[in-house]
DNA sequence: CCACTAATGTACGAACCAGTACGTTAGTTA
DNA sequence: TAACTAACGTACTGGTTCGTACATTAGTGG
């Protein structure tokens, strides 16, 4: 066996990304230290910016990477034999288990979003739009069976329910820490994840439901 | 007038406080820099350790006014006069309208939510609960006025859908930048404003009057 | 097996940045 | 008005942090 051994790019790269994705995830952009993130890899500094070429690309590359992660489990929903309902209900369950799983993700979006989005934009659009519509799309389709069968309101589409879900998702994980310093109620606790989870579903579906 | 004059300890305070505010939302807790702020007032870096200690107590301090500032706002909703559903409603206009109105705030709150609230959670309970639970307490009321009529469902608190409110309201802010990015939607365009405002309220209605 | 290059390590520099030592002035009070 | 103190300014320091110059080794093609 030989797993420590001394030449490898692809492996020394990848780890150099994982531990960026962990530190600049923990401490934010500014927060981060390239030091510390040399550190915790079997690497040095010098390589980060060997192939990197400096604090700001590597950060970008763990975004993009953070990003591109995320797709794959969003293209393997599966809600073709379900009735538009039960279907949007799949979504929102599907959606809110994700977030939960990759507390991580939703901290480095919050980062950038602090940023303004600056790196983000500059990303090729290719890595972004590409990857991210696939589940906006399915919304489509099957907030358009519904409409046609009569079930959904019209006056809304997918890019609004999708936000609407991503929102609740979202706050639940990103602002657990004010809110339940602010309310005293811990909104990842476990003993409450059917209820929100439920909630969510239960808010989208009345919601589509409704009449104008 | 003397507007300029050299002593005046409340003014430089306040001063230090209001531009320390506005970088720290800018650029976070790391990224802001103590000579930055001090350049942008009328005085000098030394007159921040002079009245806050330090970076961080500079920074709690700006955190806990704009909580401060928030606990006014949501004070002054009156909705007694309201029957229940038209009260929900208000209350997620006005809380629609108070996110919108106060981007720095969200970001303050975001910023304090990377670093895990670990300076919210220091601070005197006095300053957070009590000046933060009249908003849900007013909830709670309509929530049992409402469910006392036979016109809203069981098994909510007003915990959850003060939450469900500002989760919305808060994703369409602190996440404009890469929602923007992703899908091509601005989602504060001032076009869009009165349908985001509209549905939000329709969700939460039609959550609450939904059997369950 | 030798030359060549991709990959890696070490040591250092220059800028930055939070915080402070020390000195000064404005207003106040006795 | 003299003594006193709260308020303020200047100049500096010690440590940190991004980035790089320079040296070295592992693997590979000829």
């Amino acid at each position: 066996m030989d797993t420590g051994r001394r030449r490898d790019a692809a492996r020394t790269r990848a780890e150099i990304l994982e531990v960026a994705s962990a530190e600049f995830a923990d401490q934010g952009y500014a927060g981060a230290r390239v030091d510390e993130i040399a550190a915790r890899t079997r690497t040095t500094k010098r390589m980060i910016y060997y192939y990197f070429g400096g604090k700001e690309q590597l950060y970008v590359a763990a975004l993009q990477a953070a990003y591109g992660r995320i797709r794959a489990a969003e293209q393997e929903v599966d809600v073709a034999h379900l009735g538009p309902v039960a279907a949007i209900r799949r979504i929102a369950e599907v959606t809110f288990d994700h977030h939960e799983a990759n507390p991580d993700f939703i901290r480095l979006v919050s980062i950038e979003n602090i940023h303004r989005g600056e790196h983000i934009a500059r990303m090729p659009e290719a890595d972004l739009v590409s990857l991210n519509t696939p589940a906006v799309d399915l919304l489509g389709e099957i907030l358009e069976r519904g409409r046609g069968q009569g079930l959904f309101r019209t006056g809304v589409d997918a890019l609004d329910v999708h936000m609407a879900i991503s929102a609740f998702c979202v706050f639940r994980v990103a602002n657990r820490h004010t809110f339940g310093a602010i309310f005293g109620r811990d909104l990842v606790d476990p003993d409450r994840r059917l209820h929100y989870r439920t909630m969510l579903a239960d808010m989208i579906v009345s919601y589509l439901s409704a009449a104008e």
